[in-house]
Parts: C-alpha cells; structure tokens; sequence
RNA sequence: GACUUGGUAGCUCAGCUGGAUAGAGCAACGGCCUUCUAAGCCGUCGGUCAGGAGUUCGAAUCUCCUCCGAGUCGCCA
C-alpha cells in the first residue's frame, strides 16, 4: 500500500478519498488486532452525528469487549496504530468522547484532493467506472394504449427515466425500452365498445379521451352484461390469430395513441431505445411455450395451462382456457429475447408493488426452464398515486392526467415568475422548465416502493425542499459565475477552504460520486435527490453569510473554484434526475 | 385467512448492515433585502419513533406478539 503516491486515491476513482480513508482505517486497525491478540473483530469507522465531535468515529465498546479490555486501553491502542500508520498525515486531531475514538481530519490534504481532483475530471466528475462492459436494460413507462397516460405511469417513467441516467454515469450501456400495452384482452374490450357504441369521427378528432370514454363504458355496460366480456375475450383471441379487420382497428388505436404519449415524453425529455410493446412479442410466444412443454413444466388445469411453482407461490397461467395467452407469456417471450438480443448483465422493469407476485413468477419459472434469469431480472417496484388515500383507476371514471397535471404546474412557475422576476425574459419557456421538473423531482425525493399521495398543491409549492429550489440555488450561482469571465486555474488559497463552511462544502462535494453510486445500485434516485437538497442548502447557507465578489482576488477566485464545483454538481445532479438546468429564473 | 409492505413532529418525509443529544421541509411565530437573484437565510415552537415484550454496554433500527393502513392471492395488465 503506496498512500505516499498522489495517484493512491485515484485508484479506480471507486471510492472518494474519505471513505477510502475509513476503509483503510478499518482496514488496519482490524489487522493489528487480529496480529496482537489473535481476535478478529468488525470494525466500524463512521462519521459522527455532530460536527464538534470531528470527522471520523469509531465506536470502541465492541472492541473492548472482544478483548476483554478497559476501553481506555484500547482507547490507547487504537491511538498508537493510527499514529504510526502512514494514514496519520490526513489526520490533525484525535478525541475520545465517551466510548468513541474520534478523529479530525487534516483539511488542506482533503481539500487539495478534491479540488484537484475536480479541476481534473470536470465535465465526468462524478463518473465511475463500476459498470464497465455491462449491458442494463431498463423496462419502464410502458403506458397502456388507448388509455391516458396518468400520473400512475409518470412515476415509471421518470424512476425509469432517472435510473438509465445514474447507470450511464456508472459507466453501464443501458438499454430503454417502452414496452408497450399495446395487447391484451383491453383490446378485445376497446374493439367491442368502438364497433357496438364508437364514433369514428370523434375519435379522430380527440383520439385518446374517446378511446378512454370507450373503455369506461365498456365497464358499465359490462357491470350488467356479463357475455360482453366473453365476447371480448373472442375478440382478442382472434386478435391474436390475425384477423384482418380487428388488426386495422388496433393499428389505427395504437397509432394515435403513441402520437399522444410522444407530446408527453417530449415534455418530459424522455426518450427510449426500442417501443417493442407486447404485441411485438405475439409470434415469439409459442417457442417458449413449447419450450415449457418439452421440459415438462406445463400442465392442463381447469383447462388452462399452467406452471405450477410449488407451495410459495400461486401458479404461473400461461394459456387462459380459449387458448389466449396472457401477460406472463408476453413477459417471459419478451425476456428471451432481450437476453438474446442486447445480452444484458440486468434486466430491471419499473412496474408498480402491486405487480411484485407477477415478477416473482417470472422468476421462478426461468428457474425452472433452468435459466439463471432469476438473479439478474429485477422488480424495481414503486408505490401506488394515491388520492385521498385511494388508488385512482380508469375504470370508475377517476382520471387525472398528467398532462393536465404538467400544464398546471407550469401556469402556477409562470405566476411566481411574474410576482419574482417580472422582467425576466423567455418568461413561458422558463416557466416549462421549472413546472415540469417540479412534478419530476417531487415524485424522485422519496423513496419509491412508499405509495405517493398525490397533490397539486404540494407538487407546485415552490418553497422548502422542492425542484425549484434546486434550480434556483443553481441559478444564483450562474449569476455570479457569469458575471466575469472565470475559469479553473488553480490559483485559490486552501486554507480559507478549511474554514468550517466551506470545509463543510468541500466534504459533501467529495461524495458525490459515492452517492450517484449508491443511487444507481439500490435503483433509489430519491438518494440522489436528498443529496442535492443537502448540498443546496449548504450553498444558500453559505451564501447568506459570506459575499463573494470581494476585492481580494484571490479569496474571489477562491470562493469561485467552490460556487462552480457547487453548480457543475447541482446541474449533473439535477439532469440525472431528469430535471431541466437553466441560468435565470 | 396467507403472504408482502408501511406506521417517526399538526402535515409531507429522511434516518433502518444497532452507536453519541432522533433530523429536514411545510405550517405557526419572530428576525434579515440602499450591497452577488428574499423561490433565499437566521431563530423559536413542535417527538412515550403505533403499542408491548425480548436480545444488547447501547434499539427508531434486530426478534416475537398486538393494533391500524395499503397491496397481492389462475383465465386483467
């Protein structure tokens, strides 16, 4: 281990110099323990809850009681590794508090890192390597045709949208696809209700409501007219099968259906790979049903065919009665053939929790075809929109959508713009960014698997721990970096950096990357967010205590170097986020 | 009923591989703009971490039980 070599920490760029310093702590101390006294101990190395209390902590108890010790000698052991390792020139400080050893650290070594290692990287700062070589592919959106594209899919696809996003700054080839409800027994219904009660020319004329109200009636006239659903199952099967006039019908659906989402996703700046929606997957289904069949997993009951996956789990129904298939079999065709066409390392689908027994049979069944898909699918499940506690639907008519939601939240950034900033130019414009990226960033803060109470209020209050917020932190920096002409030459004074608030900075600066990481991997953007929230806060503290255009120019340059390395985290951070930078507001 | 998931300040939520005095935002109240964007900053108020038991030097965090909410449980997706 070379700590003296400059390029020690860089190595991998896997871990920030902090953590690799607690890691190589742990490291140590855990080793000089095991030599000493033969005893192998977990050591944690972790950063106090308050900033009096220094930089690093280790909880000494454990310790102590694994060697049957005092803690004050351990205390004192722990003291003198640290003092004769070569970590000690990155520490200035050492205190035991109760049965805490904490530790200071040197802050010029740690600022010159990270500075120095920011004027480096720039523009991929932040970017890690741990996804090298590996191919991701990301399921998400996926709205049904023929229905509005509700606030229920906004959350899958901005979750989605963020997660191609943090796996692409983790250096993965991520693949987005849009797998589309373009099939299934809602078809059979649409096609019923079009041929029995539709209007051709008020469907061209406002395609996607009509189709919607199509679809609710269906359901009421259903409500006491059982045989319409039989009937539509017969539709949907000869669907399937081809006919000619019922594929026009459903061409004509999707078409105007994917128009509409496609002014939705251009709002949202979302964009995918591949639209291959499940009835791209109709003649690639019976392959894997043989498949099932030759290896003996399919069986006959109540004369459907299933898998039967054991006590755990209900069984997976592969073919309804009238032979049909159903959303597995799509599911499971559309599985082979992305492993055989991108060959991911991951497949994630950004469906919502109630669909978590559906993924859990995909799983199994891959398992016992005897592929090992089972580990490298993966649910990435969010929470219900709920309003006023309760699921919202289509069927019962209760619709919010979303592009009325987006319109909204853009209206209410206009009037704020106009009793803020009056003068402001590309007043409209800049109001769609900053409406749009409140509903994106409103919907990331929290962790997705929680249900998600929707409420335009909250969603547009421009106050407190919002998108605008982080847009306007990002925004007043602007203002002061383009000013005057600056740029990264080095040329600052490290020691004002090691002042308590700017040394707060620097420390949140370096975990940048190890937080897009953490993010990325536990497919949490809510991570990200809080991590942002954090750092802008910092920021507007800061910047309402000291100024930063002085004479002094080196102290200006000084603040500079750290308000642009504030801003460049803040708008890469906000982007992967899928929200919008902009410089006035 | 079984399984999954949640219950933390009036509201919205962090914190959960056990660590120090449980944190933010909103709301309420009080300050701060002749000086870099006040969509901001500073401060005050606000908690039996659903309840109980257990493990532990130490529990919001782990285990068990109870209560309450949500989701799922073969011919929808």
């Amino acid at each position: 281990m070379d700590f003296k070599n400059p390029n020690f920490f860089y190595e991998k760029r896997v871990l920030n110099m902090i953590e690799s310093i607690k890691l190589k702590l742990k490291n140590i101390l855990e080793n000089v323990i095991l030599n000493r006294f033969d005893v192998s101990v977990n050591i944690i190395v972790e950063a106090p809850k308050r900033k009096e209390q220094g930089d690093l902590s280790i909880p000494v108890f454990t310790i102590a009681k694994a060697l049957q010790k005092p803690l004050s000698d351990v205390m004192k052991i722990i003291n003198e590794t640290i003092e004769t390792s070569p970590l000690s020139s990155f520490f200035s400080d050492y205190l035991a508090i109760g049965g805490f050893f904490n530790i200071k650290l040197n802050s010029i070594a740690i600022i010159k890192f990270v500075v120095d290692d920011f004027a480096n990287h720039q523009k991929d700062y932040g970017h890690s390597l741990i996804g090298e070589g590996k191919t991701v592919c990301i399921d998400y959106s996926s709205p049904n045709i023929a229905k509005p594209f509700s606030v229920g899919h906004l959350r899958s696809t901005i979750i989605g949208h963020s997660l191609g996003n943090l796996l692409e700054k983790c250096g993965y080839k991520v693949v987005r696809i849009n797998h589309l409800g373009d099939f299934g027994t809602q078809f059979g219904k649409i096609i019923y209700a079009y041929q029995h009660f539709g209007d051709e020319t008020l469907i061209r004329k406002d395609p996607i409501n009509e189709l919607v109200k199509l679809y609710v009636e269906f359901h009421e006239r259903a409500k006491n007219n059982p045989e319409m659903d039989d009937e539509a199952r017969r539709i949907f099967k000869e669907l399937e099968q081809g006919n000619p006039e019922y594929t026009n019908l459903w061409n004509w659906f999707r078409k105007v259906s994917l128009e509409d989402y496609m002014k939705v996703y251009e709002k949202l700046n979302v964009h995918f790979d591949s639209y291959n929606g499940e009835a791209f997957y109709n003649d690639k289904m019976q392959p894997i049903i043989d498949e099932l069949s030759e290896k003996g997993l399919l069986k006959e009951d109540e004369g459907a065919m299933i898998v039967d996956l054991g006590e755990e789990m209900p069984p997976a129904l592969i073919q309804k009665s009238d032979g049909s298939t159903l959303y597995i079999t799509r599911d499971l065709a559309a599985l082979f053939y992305r492993k055989k066409t991108y060959n991911f390392s991951k497949c994630l689908y950004v469906v919502g929790n109630e669909q978590k027994l559906h993924f859990e049979q995909i799983k199994a069944v891959s398992k016992l075809m005897g592929y090992p898909y089972d580990k490298e699918i993966e649910h990435i499940n969010f929470g219900l929109v709920l309003q006023d506690g309760k699921k919202m639907s289509t069927r019962k008519g209760k619709i919010v959508k979303l592009d009325d939601v987006l319109d909204e939240a853009c209206h209410l950034s206009l009037v704020y713009i106009n009793e803020k900033n009056p003068e402001l130019e590309n007043k409209k414009l800049i109001s769609q960014k900053i409406g749009v990226s409140a509903v994106v960033f409103n919907d990331l803060k929290n962790y997705r698997a929680n249900d998600f109470e929707f409420n335009l209020e909250d969603m547009v209050r421009f106050e407190g721990q919002t998108g605008p917020y982080l847009q306007y932190t990002s925004v007043r920096i602007a203002s002061i970096l383009n000013a005057e002409s600056f740029e990264f030459n080095g040329n600052i004074d490290y020691m004002r950096l090691a002042n308590e608030s700017e040394f707060e900075i620097i420390k949140v600066i370096s975990q940048y990357q190890m937080t897009v990481e953490k993010s990325a991997i536990e497919s949490s953007p809510s991570i990200l967010a809080k991590y942002l929230l954090n750092l802008a806060s910092l920021f507007n503290s800061y910047y309402g205590k000291e100024k930063i255009i002085v004479e002094n120019l080196i102290e200006k340059n000084t603040k500079k170097h750290l308000l642009a390395m504030v801003k460049y985290i803040l708008d890469d951070g906000m982007t992967l986020l899928g929200m919008q930078v902009i410089d006035k507001m």
